[in-house]
DNA sequence: TTTTGTGAAGTTTTTCACAGCG
DNA sequence: CGCTGTGAAAAACTTCACAAAA
């Protein structure tokens, strides 16, 4: 099957939409609602979704319960992600303690800092290791997952002792600034002061057009 | 001048490496080597910074100190941007804390939150007002950018307080969930949940390509 | 009738390929 | 020659529009 990334994202917004509507007792919906609580247009909607099979019904609607179930299945694990967090500083705590990463699909298996003040000590019930122990650790724990909250300039290396450990899949990277890494390894990168400048280009040149 | 959404995001990224290049001494620099650097196709590079004007040498390459100043031109802003932050809480904190947004492009007016012992005190030198201040002080102090860090319930209501201000162009919202807003005010969001399920997606389903 | 599912059309973004200039 | 700048082609993504099902 062949699913488009913005799809994906899409996806994880209907599925809190359809929890959301699930709780107030809704039992069906259809494209063009959906699309209106999230902005989307009605055909992006079943777009979409159709990509997973036919599960609405015409001239119904899609049945929430059945539709939320579906999209859990499509976004489901075949297993709970092991994940390390590097980098407890702000940011990375902030994750840390976000609620919506409490979730059964993954775990935090692992801190790493360079702060002798946090190694040794558990952090929101986590282990806090020296990040030099990131390859002996992340191989043990079998971590295939890495959040990267470092300051930049330490992110690459950071990144390299993860690989190291034999065991790392994925990064999701708060880090600004480039990382190389084998091309079996996905990155996603989230850079919140890009976002921020985008946000403010668009807001002096209303006419070159955002949306 | 008609730009597209992804190369402000590039362009964000070529200006952080020129500044590198530029305190390491690097006099020019290829399109081909910057997209070596930050992985991107050299001719994305060549088209993101062609819409801007000349400003490589054939057959040598781009001068890293012209083009550095050209992009923070691009990028400039008319004035300092006032901007607010609603929500201090672990998220909140860390942005307001981060050094990347210690710019001069922008400047954090106010701080709004809901805890009582938050509000009245400075926090990373900013004064935090009770949320509900919202409509008058973003008025008073003409704050354009909000940046939201709430929980997702409060999201809604606390935009509105800050429209209600009649100053308010842009909102950066860190908060899932959905915003109605009016057509003049631009939202970008940032979903770090949802970065993070596309992640995980891709990582069980490596034939759905990402990239 | 209503609303889905989907090819086809449209739009946006990326990549190619090469002319043109230093 | 080497590398940029840029139309044209390709790919990716969105929207349209309508047949088909409930």
């Amino acid at each position: 099957m062949k699913v488009a990334e913005p799809t994906i994202e899409r996806l994880v917004q209907y599925h809190r939409l359809l929890e959301t509507l699930r709780e107030e007792g809704h039992r069906v919906v259809s494209s063009q609602q959906i699309g209106e609580m999230l902005g989307f247009k009605a055909s992006q909607v079943r777009k979409d979704l159709s990509y997973f099979g036919e599960i609405g019904k015409r001239g119904v609607g899609y049945h929430v319960g059945r539709l939320c179930d579906h999209i859990v299945e499509i976004l489901s694990s075949p297993r709970v992600w092991r994940i390390a967090l590097a980098g407890v500083g702000n940011m990375g705590a902030a994750l840390l303690s976000n609620t919506a990463f409490r979730s059964s699909k993954m775990r935090f298996e692992a801190l790493f800092d360079a702060d002798p003040e946090k190694i040794g000590r558990e952090i929101s019930g986590v282990y806090c290791w020296n990040y030099t122990e990131m390859p002996t650790v992340m191989a043990e724990k079998k971590i295939e997952v890495l959040i990267l909250a470092v300051p930049a300039r330490a992110a690459q290396s950071c990144v390299d002792l993860a690989i190291s450990s034999g065991m790392l899949r994925g990064v999701l990277a708060f880090t600004q600034g480039t990382l190389v890494v084998p091309g079996d390894i996905l990155v996603v990168r989230v850079d919140i002061l890009a976002e921020l400048e985008k946000l403010l280009f668009f807001l002096k040149q209303p006419e070159a057009v955002l949306e």
